[in-house]
DNA sequence: ACCCAGGAAATTC
DNA sequence: GAATTTCATGGG
């Protein structure tokens, strides 16, 4: 188990909760409990403090304190966030606990495909399925998240139990070229905005929303900024004078305080 | 029976 | 080329 004193802007539920990783599950005493480079921890907010259980401090140090993305001020960027918009503003005051994780970029890519045309309760369980299928075994409960190259074997066909319907074929292309080689995810982390869009766009499947996502979640790209139906609405009727290149360069992270408090207010969209 | 869901490919106009 | 339809599955 390992401690952080006194957490800033960190909030369990906000973070893991909010819609940028599928793999987090709340547990009765509001501690969430997941997977993240091979290894099972369960996250808890005590106090002011974070604690991390089922890790050690080596753990600590080469995983979560990094997927946590602990070293960046999110106190400043907030800050420097709200002078942009006073709605962003209260987005923001909102959930100010939001952190963007540095999830693994294939998990992250792969996640996205299956989310496309799909709800967030179902995208969990194709998700679930799929790591109990093809992912190695950590605990009792708990699996890694498959890698791109053992689903690279499997054909399309293969993944039916699974019932990611026709993102199936997606999966799989998408594995395909990153297991092979001819997409290269550190690289792509790199690459110019566009460039590492087209990239990305090569497997079938992967559309620009897709390929933002997996920029932001998965290569941290802070910058981007994802356009799904959600976002299309809170645009158009949030922010209607703006868009996304507005919000700067830690667009991203605006983008997650919007969505989530967009989420949170359906009624503000009739 | 219908509609929608963190879209994108396939088809049609 | 831009607009529309289809894609597989499950819950409301």
């Amino acid at each position: 188990m390992i401690t952080i004193k006194d957490i800033k802007d960190f909030n369990a539920a906000q973070t893991l909760d909010c819609g940028q990783a599928f793999r987090w599950k709340e547990l009765s005493d509001g501690s969430f409990k997941g997977v993240a480079f091979g290894k099972a921890v369960t996250i808890r907010i005590q106090d002011t403090d974070l604690i991390i259980d089922g890790t050690d401090e080596n753990d600590f140090q080469a995983i979560w304190r990094k997927y946590l993305d602990l070293d960046c001020d999110y106190g400043a960027i907030r800050k420097s966030l709200e002078g942009i918009h006073p709605i962003l503003r209260e987005a923001a005051a909102f959930a100010p606990g939001i952190r963007i994780l540095n999830q693994e970029p294939w998990e992250a890519l792969c996640s996205f495909i299956i989310s496309q045309n799909n709800n967030i309760p179902r995208i969990k369980g194709i998700i679930e399925r799929l790591c109990q299928s093809y992912g190695e075994q950590i605990d009792e409960e708990s699996f890694a998240f498959p890698t791109a190259a053992r689903l690279a074997a499997l054909e399309p066909d293969a993944l039916a139990p699974i019932r990611a319907g026709f993102r199936a074929r997606y999966i799989i292309d998408g594995a395909r070229k990153v297991a092979g080689g001819e997409i290269d995810l550190e690289a792509v982390r790199k690459m110019e905005i566009n460039d590492a869009r087209r990239e990305l766009m090569k497997i079938t499947g992967v559309g620009i929303k897709v390929a933002d996502c997996t920029l932001l979640y998965g290569l941290h790209r802070l910058d981007c900024f994802p356009l799904d139906v959600w976002m299309k609405r809170a645009m158009s009727v949030l922010f209607p004078e703006m868009t996304p290149e507005d919000f700067g360069e830690y667009g991203g992270i605006a983008q997650q305080y919007i969505f989530h408090y967009s989420r949170m207010h359906p009624e503000l969209f009739p």
